[in-house]
DNA sequence: TCATTAACACGGG
DNA sequence: CCCGTGTTAATGA
């Protein structure tokens, strides 16, 4: 772990610092599809991502969601930053969009670190400011863009975090994550694969632009 | 006009 | 058969 830990954090984090994470911390291997945190869930640790990817959805009252951002390696969620004082309780949910390998820190040594560190500040509150500006942007596109360019916007993601055009999903999963119904969602991917810019298969599909 | 809901047929695993 | 997919008709915003 101290190995990993310096690979993706080293240029980040001063020697003490990562050996302060590593002799705290546990390292954990995920797979995919995996759900890590709930709505209510309380949280007690901070993951770093080391590898992999994760999608952070937000559930609204009827049992509906939909999906916030991704975050990647290097990142770190930001609603455990906000309430790592006191016990306070997750608003969001976060699943494994792919296998990930994190890191989970006690929420008890944030506090601390931020006192200590300023390398731990800085990327903290810098993590923090990242992550407002993606819901920024999410909240961009719910508002200006149409369904058919929120789709195509979706898939790039997804394509660019598998790091493969072939995307293993179905329409309905798209449908609940960008919060609308599958027919919607055939309909465009239909249309999509008519103007060449997706190929379509059962449970997954193509993206063939970029 | 366009999304949603319900309903149905098709077909692959 | 079960489920994902493609399509349509009715309804409403």
């Amino acid at each position: 772990m101290r190995q990993d830990l310096k690979t993706h954090y080293g240029h980040l984090f001063e020697n003490e610092l990562l050996e302060e994470i590593n002799n705290v911390s546990t390292l954990k291997n995920i797979p995919e599809g995996t759900q890590i945190i709930d709505v209510g869930q309380t949280l007690t640790k901070m993951p770093l991502l080391l590898e992999g990817a994760i999608k952070i959805l937000r559930d609204d009252d009827n049992g509906d969601e939909l999906l916030l951002y991704f975050l990647e390696k290097g990142d770190t969620c930001a609603m455990t930053l906000t309430c790592c004082t006191g016990s306070a309780k997750s608003e969001i949910k976060a699943i494994t969009e792919i296998d990930t390998k994190l890191i989970m820190v006690p929420v008890f040594y944030m506090e601390v670190w931020m006192g200590k560190y300023k390398s731990w500040r800085d990327f903290v509150l810098e993590s923090y400011q990242t992550r407002m500006l993606e819901l920024l942007d999410t909240i961009d596109k719910i508002a200006f863009l149409k369904m058919d360019e929120r789709l195509l916007n979706y898939l790039k993601d997804k394509a660019m975090i598998n790091g493969n055009t072939k995307i293993k999903t179905t329409h309905q999963e798209i449908a609940y994550e960008l919060h609308t119904s599958r027919v919607v969602i055939s309909r465009l991917l239909k249309k999509l694969e008519l103007q060449k810019a997706i190929v379509l298969h059962r449970n997954s599909l193509e993206l063939l632009t970029l």
